[in-house]
DNA sequence: GTTATTTGACCCGA
DNA sequence: TCGGGTCAAATAAC
């Protein structure tokens, strides 16, 4: 399991991120300056959201800064804790083992977190779609002045390798498509293992298959510059459009207090799942009310925050990496490019996580070599 | 047979 | 006392 409590950061790339952060935002002020086709207000929200992590990473560098030793100044990235739970306790009240005991000494420290999930009322979900994780769920209570009852989740392999990861689900009063997802605790499992490329989710083995074929689609057609990804996305250019398939790939759109991304192709479809081999992705919506897990991710992940939803865990799914690598292709160009090399040259990387070769270079040209890339 | 879900009951904090 | 969270037996699904 990794540290969650203190990050390193070396003086001058702190100082080279901050500047990166900054020139980011700039460029994404400009952006949001355009005006946008009506198609695309998904992505003009996503750039004020943007802007505001970026924002936000830059304050608490700054704050960095202005505190402690410039040779090695602390980040404290632990996130911030509620203690609202009480602890396990068997029937008869008396401890059942020393492992629950620490269980149930873990969980009072466990973060956690709330994420708004919107599915699309076409796909005809009951429930938001499998975060990437397995989890079983152990209860459902009704919820007073709530119409809908709240499921509880824990990771599927609590018993096995002790992993505390929970959550609970709650359909909203106020829209029937959306769910309040707290999760509580991070996974502490190995289900990375699950969740790399080429090995799907076994709950979605079969709606898999199109997405998979959407997939190779793309890769054998598709090279894709950053240029192409951004005349997209302003006015007044053609419209940029994947091979055709014929799975209709939902609409994704992620939001938080200080990170949003949708990166939508002309007709809306979420061109981050075109990256994604586990599974199809609905129209999903997270919004997340815990603002310091979105600039500063524990691991070192706090540059992560910039291409992805408010969260992301030591074993997030690739799907939400790749697809927020295409997105971040998409929108930030050459100076996050080059933030994002420089970021993961020194941090623990999310992509060195998933043990990705993901060619990143400081070029107005670059090409993403997509073979290369899923090679 | 194994695993996951449902659901009523129990426990605990406010 | 009440409401939220969890347990665990029963049931369903695979």
């Amino acid at each position: 399991m990794k540290s969650n409590s203190t990050t390193m950061i070396p003086w001058d790339k702190k100082t080279f991120i901050i500047n990166e952060l900054t020139q980011a935002k700039e460029q994404l002020k400009q952006l949001d300056m355009l005006p946008y086709p009506s198609a695309t207000t998904c992505g003009k929200l996503s750039i004020t959201k943007i802007l505001s992590s970026l924002e936000n990473s830059i304050s608490v560098l700054n704050g960095i800064e202005s505190e402690g030793s410039h040779d090695q100044p602390q980040m404290t990235v632990a996130p911030p804790l509620t203690r609202t739970e009480s602890p396990p306790r068997s029937v008869t009240g008396s401890p059942r083992s020393d492992y629950d005991s620490d269980l149930k000494a873990d969980k009072k420290t466990l973060p956690r977190w709330t994420e708004k999930v919107r599915v699309c009322e076409q796909m005809g979900l009951e429930v938001p779609l499998d975060d990437g994780y397995s989890w079983r769920k152990y209860g459902q209570k009704e919820i007073l002045n709530a119409n809908h009852p709240r499921g509880y989740y824990r990771c599927t392999h609590r018993n096995v390798q002790g992993c505390l990861a929970m959550k609970q689900v709650q359909r909203t009063d106020e829209d029937p498509s959306a769910f309040n997802v707290t999760y509580r605790g991070r996974h502490t499992c190995i289900q990375a293992s699950h969740l790399m490329p080429g090995q799907p989710h076994k709950k979605y083995d079969n709606k898999q298959n199109k997405s998979k074929e959407t997939l190779a689609n793309f890769q054998t057609s598709c090279h894709v510059k950053p240029e192409d990804f951004a005349a997209q996305a302003l006015p007044g250019t053609s419209s940029f459009s994947f091979p055709s398939t014929s799975t209709p790939t939902p609409c994704l759109e992620k939001e938080s207090d200080n990170s949003n991304f949708s990166a939508l192709t002309p007709d809306n479809h979420f061109i981050g799942s075109l990256f994604s081999s586990s599974k199809p992705i609905p129209c999903l919506e997270k919004e997340s009310d815990n603002n310091s897990f979105s600039s500063l991710i524990p691991d070192n992940h706090f540059i992560g925050s910039l291409f992805s939803s408010s969260f992301i865990s030591p074993t997030v799914s690739e799907s939400n990496y790749l697809s927020t690598y295409g997105q971040s292709l998409q929108t930030l160009e050459y100076d996050v490019n080059e933030l994002i090399s420089a970021a993961t040259l020194d941090m623990c990387s999310p992509f060195q996580d998933l043990d990705l070769d993901i060619p990143i270079q400081s070029s107005s040209n670059y090409q993403f070599d997509i073979p290369s890339f899923f090679g």
